[in-house]
DNA sequence: CCTTGTCCCGACCGATCGTTCGGTTACTCT
DNA sequence: AGAGTAACCGAACGATCGGTCGGGACAAGG
């Protein structure tokens, strides 16, 4: 058998390359010549390993949503005051987007021109209307300000999270992620909570 | 002279649909056969109107900065105390956001293929920073809160504004335009205000 | 009438797209 | 050594890309 294999090429190694070059480019500025050049492998080589660029896509979104999905599984996101779990949940959201950062942004910017973007979308939809319940949830216990639309608030703190994408880089002497995660829950939650 | 044209196509109305386009299939899935279907147009024809695809994305993006930066010239964004101004340019940036929707939206999509493109991000990068100039006025002057590093604010205040164009609708009867500004205000200077 | 210029079109250009194919290299196992 | 196979490559595929070209339809001005 093939337990040892030689450590060339796999789909993994190959996905986080084209992952970084996608979000650098955009999925569909990048080309399979792109792939190759970045991947130090020739154009057809790549489809020695996956069944084309969108297998690419689907592999890194779903990497993201397993990510963001296995958050609403954690005990703390199950149990206890709603208004507790949310805040869990948002401090986790950060946590996931850090660890898995070129997945998620990745997720963020796919557009739907293509049944595997749809899908992605729709599970993104799913995520987002789950947390959505928490927070209508919070309300109810009156943990939450009522001064402003639940669906408004989940949709501008989803969208201060999802923000980080955008601009955080592991490598900088920037905020660290779990500084990151406190700031945005203190943010979040100070403009939130009842006070 | 023909002062009176007959009311055909201009690199206006061009323009309008065009970015409707962008922002659906996103700019580079954009082919200039989907914008000439769009429009009810011949492909060649459009280039009897504009230079090209680059000019429409340029176009676009010049309309939406010019919007943002208008707000920095405005007397209340000038005048006053660093807080008052600030909130005065979140207020301003959610309106503008909602008014020049789908240019503001294809501006914040821009990755930096092109020429064009990284023009455009270099023009934001320019905004943000003065708005963030602001935010640490407003800090020396003690009326933010200190507990949040100034810079990671700025940011995640961005986002949750910016995430506005992922969302807004104008033709549902969800949260208004107005009422949209007043929510994020209140949401982000509850956070951020010194209590 | 004829000219002039705007507006528009189908046909086509070279380049590049994602993908396929035939074949070579190099490693593993017997 | 020889067989088997995983990894890889250059060349080429049909399709589509952004853009060009020559010319037709039509209204305005003489």
């Amino acid at each position: 058998m093939t337990t040892a294999k030689r450590d060339t090429y796999t789909p993994e190694t190959l996905l986080s390359v084209a992952v970084q070059v996608f979000n650098e480019r955009g999925y569909d500025g990048t080309s399979m010549e792109h792939l190759s050049k970045a991947a130090g492998i020739s154009k057809s080589s790549i489809y020695h390993h996956v069944s084309g660029k969108e297998e690419l896509l689907r592999r890194a979104v779903s990497r993201a949503l397993d990510g963001l999905f296995g958050i609403l599984e954690e005990e703390h996101a199950r149990a206890g005051r709603a208004v507790d779990r949310l805040e869990h949940v948002v401090r986790r959201m950060v946590e996931v987007l850090i660890s898995e950062l070129p997945y998620v942004t990745l997720l963020l910017r796919v557009r739907g021109n293509t049944e595997t973007e749809r899908w992605a979308l729709e599970r993104r939809r799913d995520f987002d209307h789950q947390v959505a319940e928490l927070l209508k949830a919070a309300a109810a216990d009156g943990d939450v300000r009522g001064d402003v639309e639940v669906r408004l608030a989940t949709r501008l703190v989803f969208g201060m999270i999802n923000s980080i994408v955008e601009w955080y880089r592991p490598d900088t002497r920037g905020a660290s992620g779990p500084e990151v995660a406190d700031a945005v829950v203190r943010l979040a939650f100070s403009g939130l909570r009842q006070n």
